[in-house]
DNA sequence: GGCAAACTGTTTGTGCACCAACTATTGGTA
DNA sequence: TACCAATAGTTGGTGCACAAACAGTTTGCC
């Protein structure tokens, strides 16, 4: 009867600190943001927010569920970041007449107006990385399958 | 005289969302880490624990700062953060007798019995991903180029 | 029409993550 | 010796991230 292999038979340590994938990414995540974090902060934003400004620039109106399903957060976690927003005055938060229950995030004219100062960050991000925009792509489509795996 | 070339100069839109390396790191570093809370949770730890725990397993005592630099996380982060693993039972912190101002992180029996749970983990995590080690390994190795390039 | 279930977003609580300010200790130096 | 700068870790403040409990609205169904 064959067994299932053990996929980390040939690994020294498993448990060894620098080779875990889970380390590599959290790092890997935290580090990049924060080459964001100069760039974003001039603009009163933080990365999330940014996330949110990213999809609302796209798509007007969007209801918080589907904000919720574009930017991978939970309506817990972008009910106030949306008030913070508000607040900056980026964003408007109006009730839905039809469906009270629904929430519509719409843009305010400085909210749209800040996409121009936008549009400096994805250059100045990958000038600053000094990494080909392939080796990027590359990195991104590996991404996007280990999101694939891990959520499925 | 010559310009540099944009180098996203072909991409159609730079700001769209699903297309931003940092979304897609921040969604896999969630991701995968969200695997391991049902893992972890029996163990009373959290994912920046576990981390911690690597560490330690590997080599003991360590300072406050050279977790800081092994775990990658600030010491305003781990100081809580190590009152929790003590509180548990997993860790003692003693003051250094010949520096007051250094702190010696030390695990305690139940520390390093914590190991054995522990070894279960790394191929838990692979068999739900069900990825191949190799693809595992090749995703690490860009992530550590992409950090690389981050921080230098 | 009335009610139970489903749905939408908010609130609360815990624990990072980062920054800036702070305390205590140590080491060098005038 | 007295002081000053550097070092080690802690504290407090803001903002995610996630889970569970919650409140209000809508829908389906009898």
């Amino acid at each position: 009867m064959p067994t299932k292999k053990d996929p980390l038979s040939g690994i020294e340590n498993p448990l060894a600190l620098d080779q875990q994938v889970c380390f590599g990414l959290a790092v890997a995540a935290r580090s990049v943001i924060a080459l964001y974090r100069p760039l974003l902060e001039p603009m009163g934003l933080t990365h999330p927010q940014y996330l949110v400004m990213l999809a609302l620039w796209e798509e007007e109106p969007l209801r918080v569920s589907e904000l919720s399903r574009k930017v991978q957060l939970d309506p817990g976690t972008l009910s106030p970041l949306l008030k913070r927003l508000e607040a900056q005055g980026y964003i408007r938060r109006e009730r839905n007449k039809l469906d009270e229950r629904s929430l519509a995030v719409v843009l305010t004219e400085r909210g749209r107006a800040l996409r121009d100062d936008a549009e400096k960050i994805p250059p100045a991000i990958v000038e600053r990385l000094d990494m080909s925009v392939d080796e990027l792509m590359e990195l991104h489509r590996r991404l996007l399958e280990v999101i694939a795996a891990a959520t499925r």
